[in-house]
Order: structure tokens, then C-alpha cells, then sequence
DNA sequence: TGTGTGCATTGAACTAGGACAAGAAATGGG
DNA sequence: CCCATTTCTTGTCCTAGTTCAATGCACACA
């Protein structure tokens, strides 16, 4: 009976009790402890985890070594190379890791596999899933290239005005693309507003 | 007989030759000139179209009037508001111009549902092209911050070798997310090596 | 055949944000 | 409860990229 899940996953198509308990079947709640890293780049991912409770980031990292923060992934989210192929063979490029003690409902690739042929209509369901995540996706990249650190901290709050108190201050500089330093300052010339 | 269609959405599932009949018979043949605005900013887009010949960009329009281009949509790609969702009704945020004279075959909203319902399969085709449009959208966002004006156009020039060629340099400068000055300074520096 | 309009180039002056460094504050683990 | 480590702040200097303006270029079209 995960009940925020079937909201989650009911809000574009609607499920039979007994498909979701086909699904309540399949995935597996598991609880990972702040700070280790699920994922790590150059692995397969072999996951795909809805969030019930804690948080998580994902990330890239650069040529540098610069991490970039791609995505946080707090209650009611999913995470996971999701834009991953289950079939070509690649490897992940991203890092993803607890923030905080997690409670997750996870896939295995298989057991997905088996939902989608045992109830076709979470194929659709996800697909949209990966829609508004590409929807999210593009809104960023858009913000990202035209505005300016102070227009898209402001943004940032707005969008997750929960994460500003779970995490330190340097992660959200890092999703934003800027140093932490400088976020710093955006903060404080916002302070005396 | 789409054959090049056919390949595209072959890459990852399998189909009968009678189920890319039931495609052939949903997907209708285009042509629309060079300079048509093919969906504008506050539309709700009505089609999904693959291209078989030409060029479109896809573009929103920010706060400052400035355009900013997310896509360049050539030979074999799809276009249209993907990461729209049928079923919350919101309208477009993006604009989406044709740059050559162009052919495509496209869907409506109502023949691509026709088309799931008809061959449930085809669903799972277009789950994994919004995958993967996540995945170069994502890649895109990366490069876009951890990277300078001359390495994002080093790497356009790689991912899109024949756009310089068909299309105005200001547009590559408004994708790369740089002024249309300072790209013609990138090349005039690249130039003499 | 000229001419206008949009495009690319170049240069000069300016600015948002980065890199570095040093100190202050907070956090956490024994 | 204390020490170590991480995080946050602030200042100074520096650079990548912007803005504005002038010039040259090319091709569509009358």
C-alpha cells in the first residue's frame, strides 16, 4: 500500500486496484543511509527509484573535476539515470547520492520490464514521466543560458523553497552553475534587498 | 513506405511489416515553406512531426525579447512540443520556425492515440525517444555550464557538423547561448589556430 | 544594374561572475 | 564539551563575454 506512489504515478492515467497491486508487488522499498553513492559514473545504472522520504543529488562531473549538480531529488521524485537505455549497453555519466537517510521504492530493470508486460498502461504512464522531466529539463537549460545567478537563485527558491534548509549552501551554487562564493553575495546583496 | 521512418523508430523496438502499415496509414506526408512559423508561444501544438527534408528551429522567447533557441531540428529528427502533455492542456511555451523549405510526416494528437491504441508497441518507441531526447537535452546542460563559448562550439561543430552550412551564424550564437558578436570572435580566433 | 536590408566582422569600453585568499561561523563526532 | 573539519562570508584582482557602434559584405529584388 504505498499510497503516495499510486497518487504519483495515477495523476495522467488511472489503475485498477489490482494493477497497482501488480506494481505494489514489483517494487521494493529499501532504505539507504546519508551519504553513499548509489550510482556511480562509468556504471550501469540498475535502478529506478521513487523517493519517499529524504533526498538526493545527482550529478555530473567535469573535465575539471567541477561537480554539477543536475538534479535534486527530494519526497515524491524519481531518480535514476533516467534518461538511460535499457537497450543500448551504455554505462551512466552521472553520480547520484544520499543527502540525508532515504527511504526509496526501487525497479530493477527486470521487475520494469515485467510491470510494462503485465500492465501495458504504465508504459504510457512513465512515458509521461519522462516528459515532464524533459519538460523540467528544458525550463532549466532556458533559465540557465537567460538569466542572470541573482534571477536564477530567485527561481531556484521558488521552485524547490525546501531544499535552501536540507542542503549546503555550495550544492545549490553548484546546480546553479556559479561559484559558491558568488552566491554568497547574490545572497547578501538580496539580504539588504 | 517511410523508410527512413521506419528505421528511426526500429532502433530499439521491433515491428511487423503490418503494424508500420497501421503507421503509414496514421502519419500524414507535409510540405510547408521556408519562414513559416509552424507553432507560436501560447498555441497549444497539434502535431508531432518527423522531418524528411529540411530544417526547423525551436525557440522560446525570453523575458528581454531575445530568442533563444533549443533546437535545431533537421533530417530524422522529431519536432514539435514533446515535452507537452496531452492531457494537462497547457499551451506551448516555445515557437517553432521552419529555416528551409521542409517535408514532414506528421501526427496529430488524435492519430497518434489512435495509433498506441491500435499497436501498444508504439508506445514504448516514443518513451524511448523522449528518453533519449532527455539525455542530449541533459548533455546539453552540462556543456552549457561547465564549458566556454569556444568549447560549446567546438562540440556543436561535432554533434551537428552540416547546420554552419544551411543556417545563419546568429543562430548558433542564440543555441550556444552567446552573443552573434563574440561567436564571429571565437571563430576568428579558432581560425588562425 | 543599382540599391537596400539583413548579416558578419572588428574594435573599444564595460560588467557579471570567477579565482584566490583569509577569516568567521557552524557542525559533528569522539 | 571540545577540537577538527566543513561551510559561509567578504574583499581584491582578473577575465570571459556583453553592448554599442562603425564598416564591410552579399544577395535578393525592382
Amino acid at each position: 500500500m504505498n499510497t503516495a506512489l499510486h497518487n504519483n504515478l495515477s495523476r495522467y492515467v488511472s489503475f485498477t486496484d489490482d494493477e497497482l497491486k501488480v506494481l505494489d508487488a514489483l517494487i521494493k522499498p529499501q532504505f539507504i543511509p546519508k551519504r553513499t553513492t548509489m550510482l556511480r559514473s562509468g556504471e550501469k545504472c540498475n535502478f529506478e527509484a521513487y523517493v519517499v522520504k529524504g533526498c538526493v543529488r545527482k550529478y555530473y562531473i567535469d573535465a575539471d573535476g567541477n561537480e554539477l549538480i543536475l538534479q535534486f531529488g527530494v519526497e515524491d521524485h524519481w531518480v535514476g539515470d533516467i534518461s538511460f537505455n535499457a537497450y543500448d549497453d551504455q554505462p551512466s555519466r552521472v553520480f547520484i547520492e544520499t543527502m540525508e537517510d532515504s527511504e526509496f521504492l526501487m525497479f530493477d530493470p527486470e521487475s520494469k520490464e515485467e510491470l510494462f508486460a503485465r500492465v501495458p498502461k504504465f508504459e504510457r504512464a512513465f512515458r509521461i514521466l519522462v516528459q515532464r522531466h524533459l519538460a523540467s529539463t528544458q525550463n532549466r537549460l532556458f533559465d540557465s543560458v537567460s538569466k542572470n545567478a541573482t534571477d536564477k537563485y530567485l527561481e531556484f527558491l521558488r521552485l524547490y523553497p525546501t531544499i535552501p534548509q536540507r542542503v549546503a549552501q555550495h550544492y545549490i551554487a553548484s546546480y546553479l552553475g556559479i561559484s559558491p562564493e558568488f552566491l554568497s553575495k547574490v545572497r547578501a546583496r538580496l539580504a539588504k534587498h
